[in-house]
DNA sequence: TCTGGGTGCTACATTATCCGTAGCACCCAA
DNA sequence: TTGGGTGCTACGGATAATGTAGCACCCAGA
C-alpha cells in the first residue's frame, strides 16, 4: 500500500489534512507498537519480531517500509532506529501509557 | 472483532500491557479520526459519515461499536459524543496536529 | 572448504478486515 | 399516505494481516 503523505491521503481520510495523514499511517496494525519498541533503542528485525510477539515477518517488513518511507525510522548499523522526527512522535505517544492505566481502571470498574 | 481490553490483548499485541491495548484499539482505520471529529462536539451517524469522507457505513458502525465498548464514546441525545475519558484521550491526540505540520515540512524538504 | 547456526527477508495460502452499494425500518412533516 | 431524512444492516468483492515455509547471506568453527 502506498504511503500516506501529508496533504495527500491515500486510504481515504477525513479531509486530507496532515494530521489525518498521520492517523492514516499510525492507524495500521503494529505501527505504534513498533515505534514504542524502538524508543528503547535500535533493534534488529529479529529483535522486533520477538518483542512484537505475534507479528508475522511479512507484515513487520511492510510496516518497517511504511515507517521508513515516512521518515520516522531508519536503518542504522545497529538496526532499525527512530529518526529525530520519529523520536518527537514518540514523545507524543509517551503520555498514552499513563492514560492507558486510567482507562484500564475505568473498564475494571464497569465489570 | 472483540474489543481489546487492557491486559487482555485480542489481536496479539506486544506484551499485553494496557498501552498496547490502546494501540490495538486505535490502530484501526478511522478510530483516531472519529475521536478527532467528535472533539468538536457530538455528531450524528450521518454527520460523521460525511466528515469522514470515504468511510463506509458498515465500518463506521463497527468502529463506533468498538469505541463505545471501550468507553471512549457514548450515544447521547445529540448523537455520538466523547465520554470524559475519551475527551482525555483526545487531549493526548491534540499535539499530533502541530507535529504533523513539522512532519509535512520534513517530507517536502526531501522531495 | 564445508557444515551449521543466526539473521534478514520473501512467497504464498488462509483468514480477517475493509470498502461500496443496496436497501430496510423508523420517524416526522406535508 | 407519500416523501424525504436518519440510523443502520447485509452482502459481495477488494485489500490487508496472519502463519508457515524457506531462501540468501554472513560468520564461526572443524
Amino acid at each position: 500500500m502506498a504511503i500516506p503523505r501529508p496533504g495527500k491521503p491515500v486510504r481515504g481520510s477525513l479531509s486530507g489534512t496532515p494530521v489525518m495523514a498521520v492517523f492514516d499511517l499510525l492507524g495500521r496494525r503494529w505501527a505504534m507498537g513498533i515505534i514504542w519498541n524502538l524508543s528503547r533503542g535500535a533493534a534488529s528485525f529479529r529483535n522486533l519480531q520477538t518483542s512484537c510477539e505475534s507479528i508475522s515477518p511479512s507484515v513487520l517488513n511492510s510496516r518497517l517500509k511504511d515507517l521508513r518511507e515516512a521518515g520516522l525510522i531508519e536503518l542504522t548499523d545497529d538496526g532499525y532506529a527512530l529518526t529525530a522526527i520519529g523520536e518527537e512522535l514518540f514523545q507524543l505517544l509517551k503520555p498514552f501509557k499513563e492514560w492507558s492505566g486510567k482507562w484500564a481502571d475505568h473498564i475494571d470498574q464497569k465489570n
